[in-house]
DNA sequence: ATTATCGGTCAACATGACTGACATAGTTTT
DNA sequence: AAAACTATGTCAGTCATGTTGACCGATAAT
């Protein structure tokens, strides 16, 4: 589909005919606007779903990442999303009243409160990642696996490198 | 590099197996992580400069589309950014009052108030385009153009019909 | 002349972020 | 055993950014 030279990790090694292939501004613009626009249309529909249930965003985030690991301590949970405990503690005391979450004392350090889904938080979640599973599935299989190597690959260089080394973490099975 | 039979649109010409390489719940939540830190990672930088200014996020999407399509009308900017009038109001305002844009009567129209970025704010725009740009532009160089040719494909579509086709219109040169 | 559109404004409210201070329980260090 | 540190929670206040609903003036379209 594409034959031109790549260029490689070395910059200088690039002419710049071949930079402008991908590298110009405009090229770059169109980046900044997909994923601007990709991200917005990704949340609509789990919006959607949330606000009915008077649920917002970060609640999804919190239902999301407890699924994801369950028995995640508060602190973790904390890295992971980049915001303040306070900022959690309202979200997550909301789950907790709600019954999406139940919390558990930590069985070796009792100061943590391990954090698992509900039946009714299980069933919440997937609800909503099956919408946006179905979202990745449907481009996934569009565009092919080639496609989905570039995306993972572009994606994944996009990344602070303490959030590489994370998802490295939770991600064993893949390379990168 | 990838030599598997891709499937296609009809799902159910694809065998179990297929799918499983990567439409796996497994593989999915993976996309899901990454388009989330992805986009986290990727506005953090241009975040803080706009904080340094007591601007935020909303006043840099105004910027950023301003710059991009000098003279656009008010009705256009709602449309891409699928917000109230109000809520553009209160940053549009602040932005013409802050002297990072102008506006003018519509030549046609003079209903409309076309948008401009003043040196001030097409000083800023710069900056935090820059910001941006370069952060694709090292991901783009590191993973090559057969990357960002499937970082593109996937994210177009994920899109939904009427941005794709948004898109299409302000991006003429490209396909998809 | 009527109606519709473009843009702006006032008021009230919700969500989800922030800072700073402080508290309590439990663990680790000295 | 005492002191220091850690995990978590809470109170209080603030800010940014979104929402709804009502209404207005200027202009354009019918």
């Amino acid at each position: 589909m594409t034959d031109i030279v790549l260029p490689q990790k070395q910059s200088g090694t690039s002419s710049s005919r071949e930079k402008g292939l991908f590298l110009r501004r405009q090229e770059l613009r169109r980046a900044i606007e997909l994923l601007f626009f990709a991200y917005r249309d990704f949340t609509y529909e789990a919006d959607e779903l949330l606000s009915d249930l008077d649920l917002g965003r970060a609640h999804h985030r919190v239902i999301y990442f407890v699924g994801r690991q369950p028995g995640i301590t508060v602190s973790d949970l904390l890295a992971i999303l980049h915001i303040t405990k306070q900022s959690l503690s309202r979200v997550l005391s909301h789950l907790i009243d709600e019954n999406y979450i139940i919390q558990e004392t930590g069985p070796r350090d009792r100061r943590q409160r391990l954090l698992h889904l509900t039946d009714k938080g299980a069933s919440l979640e997937k609800k909503l990642t099956d919408l946006q599973c179905n979202r990745f599935a449907r481009a996934y299989s569009d565009r092919g696996i080639d496609a989905v190597d570039g995306f993972q690959q572009i994606l994944t260089s996009l990344l602070d490198d303490d959030t590489r080394s994370h998802l490295r973490a939770v991600h064993p099975d893949r390379i990168d």
